[in-house]
DNA sequence: GAAAGCGTTGACTAATTTAGTCAGTTGTGT
DNA sequence: ACACAACTGACTAAATTAGTCAACGCTTTC
């Protein structure tokens, strides 16, 4: 593993995106063949990284993990109490993110739901699940100014509503780029999501 | 094929809800040991029925399109004109439906997301996900009653803020019950889903 | 220039899993 | 008691699996 570490940055980005994309199906059913066909290494080099194809499952999970805590604090750090400028910044990160992990996001809910089928701890992924999905959304609750919503409308609601819409435009873009293959969706992405922000703005706040 | 659909109800459900729980992760992925193991019947019925790990797969994906086609119909038979009120009507039928076959969604979207993997027509399945999904949308705009909303906010994001949100809500709602094996989450949905367009209706109706 | 040492390869293996079969058992109706 | 289904599960040949290992190429060092 220290030997992984010591690959150059290019190799590690494909190895870790092709365990990523395989291990979404689970970690049974992942196959280190396909892995390394698609990381474009040979099958000996993976075994000399990781000795097992445990370790190298939880060597990812423990990264992604990581990744995305990053992204939280980053977020945090934002000091944004406008929430929905603060979501704009996060969606900002998440491109950041999908761009060089595309299958982080699905790969880290894949663990968080299949936790019986895989190997780790479920009351640590579970953890881990509850701080990058839940918890993010109670951090925001607490620290966003609440008074620039509309007297009527109740602001966890409104809050959990426009990070559902921010998931869905996100995923419709990954379905997108997956069937039409766009690279620049991303941009197209950041476009709409201003639109959709601006419409919860105009519809939520004051 | 005739022969299973001679079975009985009951275990024909079975064994569809185990064939799609299986193809969800792909055709080739998916194993028939697993869908007999899953469905509680022995191997040799199995391909008594469909001759075929293909033929099955087939079979489950026409059933799977039909099904939610038919739900399709039926929401576009409710005649609502008020679009949150029409969607309410949905999340009924989408409840009822996931509690019959709990894996339908996650199974069809699957489907269209792995069209290069499996067997079947990539147009195909373009088409009837974009019944399923898109056309849904603007088949919905089109009918609904544009009127109701606020000038300022256009009724077409309005919409697709709304579907979303409601996707938001029922795989959440999936989730706990995979997590904490809830089987009356689907009241609790109604109950939020109810409270969620409310906000969604003082936000962008006049 | 040779030896040592590393990152890297891919053919190889033993064990498991695969889709599909088939001889035989159970059930049902006459 | 017979016929003819539905149904079973042990079985097979082929494919796939995680992991190994002898050998290759490329620097570095003397």
């Amino acid at each position: 593993m220290e030997r992984f570490l010591a690959a150059d940055e290019g190799k590690r980005v494909r190895i870790i995106n092709a365990a990523m994309k395989e291990f979404r199906y689970g970690f049974k059913r992942a196959s280190t063949d396909t892995i390394v066909r698609d990381a474009g290494i040979s099958k000996g080099l993976l075994f000399h990284y990781f000795g097992t194809k445990e370790t190298l499952y939880e060597f990812v999970v423990e990264f992604a993990v990581e990744t995305l805590q990053k992204d939280f604090y980053d977020m945090v750090n934002f000091g944004q109490s406008d929430i929905i400028e603060n979501i704009w910044q996060q969606a900002l990160l998440r491109r950041d993110i999908s761009d060089k992990y595309p299958y982080i996001y699905d790969f880290i809910t894949a663990v968080h739901t299949q936790a019986k089928d895989n190997s780790a701890s479920v009351a640590f992924l579970t953890e881990v699940y509850a701080q990058v999905g839940q918890n993010m959304l109670n951090f925001a609750y607490d620290r966003c100014d609440r008074t620039l919503f509309r007297a009527d409308i109740d602001p966890r609601k409104a809050i959990t509503l426009i990070i559902w819409g921010v998931n869905g435009l996100f995923e419709e873009v990954e379905r997108r780029m997956l069937t039409h293959g766009d690279t620049d969706s991303y941009d197209v992405f950041l476009e709409e999501l201003r639109e959709y922000l601006n419409t919860f703005r105009k519809g939520f706040y004051k």
